[in-house]
DNA sequence: GTCGCCTTTTGCAACGATGCAATACCTGGG
DNA sequence: CCCAGGTATTGCATCGTTGCAAAAGGCGAC
């Protein structure tokens, strides 16, 4: 009952465990003979391998961690699934686990008693962690950094280009001739590098386009939640001069947003523009549907899953920020608004 | 570099490999003199545990599997964060896959060569497998089923009613005063078990309701998606005699299905009330927000976790269904309906 | 008939850790 | 000064598999 091993096999067939061990293994020519022998055993005692030792013997687990700080966000929820996809085509099946944000337990996660030594690699999500530390809990472990981290060049890392994607979204808003341009997502403490550089964006845009940055039109938020975004427009909304669109650091931030504007009954986009970055399927279907700057989930899975694959076969490139492509979707919350007003 | 052994430990501290393994597993007392400078042996040289020998000698790998039709699917997400969540607090972690409801790919997962041998348990959800194959697939590995599947108490077994909660749906649309009540999600094939138990509860409501059962008002969809919710109220709207409610076997065919309506023009809930099922983040700010019969995914998979993991250790009671309770969430898409029309 | 070569089969060691049981050490009591 | 009894330390075997290299077997050539 407690699974036959490689021994009982060859016990059952009369033959070595080596010999066993090459019928499973396809790897040595065996005699017709023995391997018809073999086989029926195999099948008899119903015989798995058992992996475990197999990777203790190989050294290899065949199995990639990632790390995100919260599955139920969609959007790593999509991109998990396409991590999952692009591992399992090159022979890997992955782990997952959750920061929820938390330095601490991310430091755990990496930590001595971790168990990273059961992953051959690690893809890992946003993090608040620094990169000192970073170098030091993963010296062993090959590593490809996911999303923005502004980290020197000592480790692989995909990522869109957040400066130019905030840039574009921006710019879109400008297109339809608005002109009093918020944003929701600044996060400006250590941790929110990627909100920054969406900051960064968004002012070239407004420059760019001669329009002076309204620092009150700037609201950050802790998180990228939609109750966030919610509150963040209530805000907005509350101001002497309320905008009359919103570029937003993500698409639940938008969703958030849009539903508070709804709730004020400020049409979206006649009154109020919207657009939000990401690209989850959420926002296919809000309503109105919501305009947003795409990242191309599969590409980013795809690279980062053959950059970590390299790296621990050893033929990787040396580390780089790779750029992952993006995509502007317009939809409802941007569309039809140039002649509205 | 290539990761410190306890060998490599105990010679730099000059002591015995078994005196290392004690000082790092802290099970037997040792000498301060010794440990101090085991202790530092360790800390220069970095050392951590190589888990999968650990595991291959204790037998355990501390990794559970869970397995979901698809990981971008809201529900599945959420679901996955509690069991990760409640997977840590038993010292586990969790392996995730995903079968895109393909029975081919599921026979994989659990075939021969699968990495069934590294868990040391598993978690499925919604399968289209037969119990038969399930159960000589898993014949050594403890298994918890989440959802529903008409096993007969071969497995343990996690859900809510779904007949209950989809009466329940039905009767609150009922309690509103509609009396054209359509169902969108039927499947009335093998593998649509859940689908069809959701359809027993509906005709009960109407039944108990006094309402006849018009079988023109049950649209069967393939899938559980938001564009085939859509579809789905497309035709329904197309119907000499449209529907004035609609109970959705899922929110994101409700999500779906309000996207159409809005489309067509036509009012929620004053037209058409929309409930559905999974209790989704994204109907608490979808446009209107959401009805909803919200399972309590926390209880469920804290249930299915320790039962899973008293499975493993051989403390499990015989295998039973445990019903999980769920919650009637009455939101903007019925709320306000009775005065409406 | 013997040798040598090629193919098939096998034994042994090792991957890195822990369980078990024996050894070494230390203390106090007689 | 020796011995019992407790604690600290260690060696050996083992988990199930695979790499390596040697052993065994088969066959043609001399």
């Amino acid at each position: 009952m407690a699974g036959a091993t490689l021994r009982d096999v060859a016990r059952r067939a009369g033959v070595s465990i080596r010999t066993v061990s090459n019928v499973v293994n396809e790897s040595v020519p065996v005699s017709d003979e023995l391997r018809t022998r073999v086989e029926a055993a195999l099948k008899e005692l119903e015989y798995r391998p058992n992996l475990v030792a197999r990777n203790l013997r190989r050294g290899r687990t065949g199995m990639l961690a990632f790390v995100v700080p919260e599955l139920d966000v969609p959007y790593f929820a999509e991109l998990a699934r396409e991590v999952i996809t692009a591992a399992r085509e090159h022979g890997y099946v992955v782990m997952l686990d959750q920061t929820d944000g938390d330095a601490e337990r991310e430091r755990e996660l990496l930590g001595r008693e971790s168990r990273a030594t059961m992953f051959d690699g690690l893809l890992l999500s946003p993090l608040s962690i620094s990169e000192d530390e970073l170098r030091d809990r993963t010296n062993r472990v090959p590593v490809v950094l996911l999303g923005e981290h502004i980290f020197n060049g000592d480790f692989h890392h995909v990522a869109i280009d957040n400066v130019a994607a905030a840039r574009e979204a921006t710019e879109h808003l400008v297109s339809l001739g608005r002109r009093r341009i918020a944003a929701i997502g600044d996060q400006p403490y250590s941790t929110g590098e990627t909100a920054q550089l969406r900051t960064i964006g968004y002012r070239q845009a407004l420059e760019r386009a001669g329009l002076s940055v309204d620092e009150s039109l700037i609201v950050s938020t802790p998180h990228f939640h939609r109750r966030l975004g919610a509150e963040a427009m209530r805000h907005l909304l509350a101001l002497p001069e309320p905008p009359d669109a919103v570029f937003c650091y993500n698409d639940l931030l938008a969703i958030g947003a849009m539903y508070a504007l709804a709730d004020a009954g400020v049409r979206v986009p006649e009154d109020v523009a919207v657009i939000g970055v990401d690209g989850i399927q959420e926002g296919e279907y809000s309503s109105p549907t919501l305009t947003t700057i795409a990242p191309d989930k599969t590409q980013i899975a795809r690279t980062a899953v053959s950059t970590l694959v390299a790296s621990i076969e050893g033929t990787a490139p040396p580390p780089a920020d790779a750029k992952a492509p993006y995509q502007l979707l317009v939809r409802g919350s941007t569309r039809g608004a140039h002649e509205a007003r």
